[in-house]
DNA sequence: ATCTTGTTGGAATATATATTCCATTTTGCT
DNA sequence: AGCAAAATGGAATATATATTCCAACAAGAT
């Protein structure tokens, strides 16, 4: 067997032989395939422990794949490194220059659009309201998750954090985009998601439960959001909009820190 | 003198003493200047003869940067090339070390880790296979969209989107976990998402449109994705992620590129 | 249940690579 | 031109890293 000469090559080569492998070679092929361009900066052992095997299992791996070990692999990724790649900032420019109007541009105005949200995202979210958050939803009896329309994306990725984390959660809306109020119990907290321009049901749903004395937390965008008055503590994103389209990278950002925290809180830690 | 700790700070040394130094020296600061992608990549050796001097100079010339030597110099650029991809189980155990207490701390963490996603985005991307999908979409008489679990609020936006834009989208799985296969007909084709470790269920929904010769485009993250033999095509994302949890951001960025641009694409425009 | 074949972990070894040292050469100064 | 100081080249050494090997173990077949 000849050793791949291009990265293709080793691709195809990878996922051609990854099905057929044993346990440890499997973790290294996953590793390798989701880590590719750390085989250039790192050593067998380094790899090794990526994938969580030992160095002579990776060794392996690599003549498997048909190189005579792992230098020889190593040596493909480098020679493939030099010249190769730009950084971010400068890709970025030249997809606005020349490749307009395409696909790959598009994806570069939103992959933007989404990094400057972000970085945005440590500025707008008030640590104490997000710590109130946590400290709220650690205490409650059962969780109720409400956002639709543009925001049920980021309703259904925290019903499913929870459920991961095994914190009672439930996810309103989702079937016949119906709510069910009468689930809502005294010991209870509720999310509502919501962004201009408000979705009426997520905002009835809040002042429901504000009425009823259960602590909303929202999670919306400006300060003269409909959600804030029925809110005991809120959440504020703003998603920089590229056309008339948003990018939810934000508010996913902040829905998993705050389900990942809660996880934490609860769990015993 | 102590070792810059950035690559910005090895710049400014390097600008602040290039002038002061010998003819050999020199020349290796020219040279590095020029490369300083290689440094990375590169062995003693093999920077020594691109500048035209024996390694011992070149040593030299690390030394009066203010590094401890060659290696010690080649480490910040490796690690910077690594940029921020965190080998995440040190990351996870830093987390679980420092910021159970802090959610800030935890936010902090994984805008971070999104802002990484969205900047490889535009790496593991290849674009005509992003050319490919939207033109195939765009003639599509329906667009099925499979995506469950993790993969499930990609899925819920991407349809949303459709929705938005009237284009004619199906989700499945949303009721009960349960895809309608006899739903996909000739002309249509299919959006499956699925990430390590992969859903059974989509990939047999991929597998079975592949079967009825209905084209499959797969989001997934690795060349090992079992949802690759049956795509036509496939759209490769990496998001960095701490254990479990993912931040998502640099999918769905990939979504709302791909369905704007579909949208465009059919809306006449 | 026993054997065989394949897989794994870890220590031992080989190799590549960085680093140091010092004799030699060059440069700058009086 | 002659001296001192700095710079240089190359060989010798130290260190890190890849690679191999084999004993222990697990899975599958008879």
């Amino acid at each position: 067997m000849t050793a791949p000469a291009t990265i293709r090559e080793f691709e195809e080569r990878l996922a051609e032989l990854a099905g057929t492998m044993p346990k440890r070679l499997r973790q290294c092929a996953d590793f390798v395939a989701a880590n590719q361009d750390r085989i250039a900066v790192s050593t067998v052992a380094e790899m090794a422990d990526g994938a969580g095997v030992q160095p002579s299992a990776f060794m392996r791996f690599c003549q498997i794949i048909g190189f005579s070990g792992f230098s020889e692999m190593q040596k493909l990724f480098r020679d493939s490194y030099v010249g190769g790649w730009p950084d971010y900032r400068t890709r970025l420019k030249h997809l606005r220059e020349t490749a307009a109007g395409s696909p790959v541009a598009l994806l570069a105005e939103f992959t933007d659009a989404g990094r400057t949200s972000l970085e945005g995202l440590l500025k707008t979210v008030e640590p104490a309201e997000l710590e109130k958050s946590v400290e709220l939803l650690s205490g409650a009896a059962m969780i109720h998750i409400i956002g639709l329309r543009r925001a049920f994306s980021v309703a259904t990725y925290i019903a499913y954090a929870f459920e991961r984390m095994n914190v009672p959660a439930m996810l309103h809306g989702a079937v016949g985009g119906l709510a069910n109020y009468q689930a809502v119990r005294p010991g209870d907290v509720v999310i509502a998601i919501s962004f201009a321009p408000y979705t009426a049901e997520t905002v009835a749903f809040a002042e429901q439960a504000a009425g009823n004395d259960i602590p909303v937390i929202g999670i919306t965008d400006t300060v003269v959001s409909p959600l804030r008055p029925f809110s005991a503590t809120t959440l504020s994103v703003s998603e920089v909009d590229f056309g008339a389209f948003r990018s939810l990278s934000a508010t996913l950002g902040l829905a998993i820190a705050l389900t990942v925290a809660v996880g934490a809180a609860r769990n015993g830690s």
